[in-house]
DNA sequence: CCGAAAACCGAACAGTGTTAGGTTGTAAGG
DNA sequence: CCTTACAACCTAACACTGTTCGGTTTTCGG
């Protein structure tokens, strides 16, 4: 076949490409033969543009992390701050759920993920908090992003309501909460940052010795 | 070759063999070739007892939520039972990290899921709370062990100082932290929940109207 | 003692990430 | 304008994966 008369491949195009499959079809559907295929060509032509698979999705893993935002943390309102962060963090990992496992084990390594975390401790630093509650702080708020991103709490329980009835009697109504998934996660999401916030501040009275 | 005089598999021995890898080698390290090395045996074999991959990674995983503490939920002193299971819940998962990703991936139809998921409900309903907030509550916590079991905030950062100074100034002490990532993971994970079962208690107080 | 079933095995299939080496088109240098 | 170099794609292949089929040997119930 040779070299085509104008490129076909680059970078941006195959990035865009991994994230299309791996959306609507899973992290186990993204196969280099498969990428290559949606991108009109063939697995090997794709190491010319990137180094591994493995580099492939740390890179669009960046992209996506890239999507957060932390400029809430310039003013001095911690709290204010960590509210944007964790809302546009979940946002991101929400619009791409099946990259969620990727994202969240990798090490923080990652240019988007150092950004994030340099503006975060800044932030909380700035704010009054001792370097190392604002080192727990935002580490606390990642995992409450990260975990409500992972797995959602109410999908996945089945249809078959006799297994509750008998076996759980308080899940009878789990079942339902299926058609709902998507509002009861934001609504626990909200809660949870609500109530973390709230005994934040109780802390910080304590720790740092002003209002926040 | 044919059958051998005395059995050499069954399914505890197949289970305990595929923990061991995982825990020694990681999800990737396992594979039913690697597996039935493991065990002395080639890997066809393994499908005698078990079903599938798949099939096999769920018991393993439902074998671990088994070890998960939802006693606690007996008395009434609600925020004690959310404690003592994400403690127990955190500990399962810290005691096989590599089996994380899986665990809190797949649906939560796992036998052991719906065990503690019956008991987190029904205390958090037998202590007041209204059934949607016994769900959201439930799922927040999750939300916090999963996260805090997925990726450690400390964990992953390079040693190489320069790059902090020149474009993370706020992460100058990062490097530092790898040697106590265990021990700021924990601490991280304890004032998070304090942090949350204190604003709960705030919010207990008005939403069912007396003292926890 | 005989037949059935249990428990393991070898060979094979379609799939994976990745590398080596081949072929063709384009762009630069003389 | 021609040649040389390289860029961008290709085919073929390797070692690996999960899984199935059919075969071989052993044990156990009748």
């Amino acid at each position: 076949m040779g070299r085509p008369r104008t490129p076909v491949l680059n970078r941006e195009r195959i990035h865009a490409g991994a994230l299309r499959i791996v959306d609507a079809e899973g992290l186990d559907g993204l196969s280099m033969r498969r990428l290559a295929a949606e991108l009109g060509v063939r697995a090997p032509s794709l190491y010319g543009h990137v180094a591994s698979k493995d580099e492939l999705l740390h890179s669009v893993a960046n992209d996506v992390m890239m999507q957060v935002d932390v400029s809430a943390f310039v003013s001095d309102d911690w709290r204010q701050g960590l509210r944007v962060w964790a809302r546009s963090y979940r946002a991101a990992l929400a619009t791409h759920p099946n990259l969620v496992p990727f994202l969240a084990y990798g090490p923080a390594r990652r240019e988007a993920s150092l950004r994030a975390a340099d503006a975060v401790h800044g932030g909380l630093v700035g704010a009054g908090w001792p370097p190392r509650y604002a080192t727990m702080i935002g580490a606390s708020t990642k995992y409450l992003v990260v975990g409500a991103a992972m797995g959602s709490f109410s999908r996945g329980f089945e249809d078959d309501v006799q297994i509750y009835r008998d076996r759980y009697p308080n899940l009878v109504d789990a079942p339902s909460l299926r058609e709902h998934a998507d509002e009861i996660d934001a609504a626990s999401f909200e809660l949870a940052m609500d109530a973390f916030l709230d005994g934040l501040a109780t802390l910080y009275r304590t720790v740092v010795g002003q209002t926040p």
